[in-house]
DNA sequence: TGCAATTATATTGTGTGCAATATAAAAAAT
DNA sequence: ATTTTTTATATTGCACACAATATAATTGCA
């Protein structure tokens, strides 16, 4: 009879150490300009449509307020990012790529072939891990 | 031509946005024994084999004494585990499970399947995903 | 033996994640 | 038109992660 509380038989924990490995190895390049990996999925975020509240970042990252305000706030300070109250909904602030924002996407360009490279996957892996974590995710 | 900064065509955003859904997932059932997703993990080390050193631990489940030297002591404040220095060598610190912790295995052991279940993931998707995360945290 | 390098854990500082709560604006209901 | 409810963001507090550094014990080597 299989322990399901042993390491090895666990569905969570190689998912859990698989992503925080993948993020350190993105460590080195997303250092060079100077962002975190976080900061980096909301401008990817950004870079595809410019100009989004925080509610619509954070729909697409599954990311709350309580993360994102301080990282915006962060990106905010490096001149990344504007963040504007809109004057037609006050409750609403908009997140708009800087000129320095928008440059950061021609260094970042490099960024995933390389990951790819290093990390010796196939494009039929990457498709199964997003496969089974669409249908997981889909739930919601 | 695929726009690799694209989140669609992201490898790490669905392991990362993976990894976070299922450890919420956990939380209710964990909450109900007073334990967080990576306590859970540390414990599930020691229920395999008690009296490890924090080095052993985090070997593991890659991670350093920088998080888990505050996360053993939050767990030996809430009784479950000793923190002793080894007399041999006084660099080490062994952990071991009060009878507390001991006791706290027979309560989560009905964890992993409810988690399956509620998930609805079957098992040869458990073994894919297990199968790459290998294959990378291997390269290590 | 004596000292340099290594090893094990701890500490500090920064940046997430996320629950819970707060605040203020807008929409809906009466 | 008020009141109630909902919505969008912010704040607070706690628990990770992890780089960088510190400290103390042990090992290895000249």
């Amino acid at each position: 009879m299989k322990d399901l509380l042993k390491l090895d038989n666990q569905l969570c924990f190689p998912l859990y150490a698989l992503s925080r490995e993948i993020i350190q190895r993105y460590r080195p390049h997303l250092d060079e300009i100077g962002l975190t990996y976080p900061q980096y999925l909301v401008l990817m975020v950004l870079w595809e449509n410019d100009k989004q509240t925080v509610n619509q970042i954070g729909h697409k990252l599954l990311l709350d307020s309580g993360t994102l305000t301080p990282l915006l706030k962060r990106l905010e300070q490096k001149q990344i990012v504007l963040r504007q109250r809109s004057t037609v909904d006050e409750r609403v602030v908009e997140i708009s790529l800087t000129n320095m924002g928008i440059d950061l996407k021609k260094k970042a360009k490099c960024i995933p072939e390389k990951l790819i490279q290093e990390l010796e996957i196939t494009q039929e892996e990457i498709d199964s891990i997003r496969s089974i974590a669409d249908k997981i995710l889909k739930l919601k």
